[in-house]
DNA sequence: ATAAACTTTCATTTATTTTTGAAAGTTTAA
DNA sequence: TTAAACTTTCAAAAATAAATGAAAGTTTAT
């Protein structure tokens, strides 16, 4: 397989793997780009190597950066704007752990307190509805605060240091 | 908030977090509907509650019985059939881990191991192309290996206890 | 202040995914 | 073996999500 042909894969099934998981394909296939580019790419260059239109790049590159996982670059005296991709593994992962955090598994915890807490008449069905929510409660909580211990370790200067040297 | 109200909002929240997470709200919403079930749920039960199609409910069922978290069950004296969700947690999240990383973690990973692979010449970008999807594909593995681990222990009848013991 | 170079927005169009429902299929009881 | 009771399938329709592109907005250089 020679090199474009190689790249062109990855891209794509990066972006499939991004629509099965709820992600726009676009997005991800965006990302996907940047990731595997070793310098800043510009707008133009996006649209022309995913064929897609000015709009749909701006939307998805904004939203890429409201993730965290993109930054903006600007290249001296230039005035058109580039973009990179974050690199590192690592700080991907919790990047995306946390916003999916905060955006879903949140709310829906905050739904799940209030649903398996209302006064509930003696009928086993009432009884069951409880017992399992406020189940999934503890089970959803307790795997988003490992998500979130996670995160913190992963910030702290002696966690990344322990990390680097286990790698 | 009352039972029905309380029932209705937690369905209508996992069909939406489902949605989020690339599963489609009628299947995420009849495996709610299952989940606080006290007992098993005719087909016809399903349709009224959620107001949807034979046809839908048939199909969805159908897929969360693939994915090994709804089962069928036939009551003595009854001809249709009753479905019934598994209604424990740890077990349900290693199946849905195991089913996830089988349709969609390890066809990916054989893409990533592919396209790292490939011969370059010595261009910085083609350098960088191998580099970053090498780390990727790492990444991904580990991660993926985690999650074998995880069902692993999760099957074996010590690690059962113990994780029974834990909580 | 003006205009060129560039980016963002959003109403409309297009593509994708999901749902429907009627026909075909299956099982069971008599 | 027949027919009633039930389930599955799948082509077509509906709903939803994503993409387009032109107009509006912004920034920078002169």
């Amino acid at each position: 397989m020679e090199f474009k042909e190689a790249k062109n894969k990855f891209v794509q099934t990066w972006g499939a793997l991004g629509s099965q998981w709820g992600i726009n394909k676009t997005m991800a296939q965006i990302h996907a780009l940047l990731m595997i580019s070793n310098e800043p790419v510009s707008m133009e260059d996006i649209m022309e190597e995913l064929q897609i239109s000015r709009g749909n790049t701006s939307m998805n590159l904004k939203a890429l950066m409201d993730w965290g996982i993109v930054y903006k670059e600007y290249k001296a005296g230039e005035r058109r704007e580039f973009f990179t991709a974050e690199k590192d593994l690592d700080e991907l992962a919790v990047k995306i752990a946390r916003e999916r955090s905060k955006r879903e598994i949140k709310p829906a915890l905050k739904i799940l307190k209030e649903v398996s807490t209302i006064d509930v008449s003696n009928s086993a069905e009432e009884k069951h509805f409880v017992d399992q929510t406020s189940k999934l409660y503890d089970f959803v909580l307790k795997a988003d605060n490992m998500l979130d211990k996670m995160t913190e370790f992963n910030e702290n200067w002696l966690g990344r240091l322990v990390l680097k040297i286990m790698k």
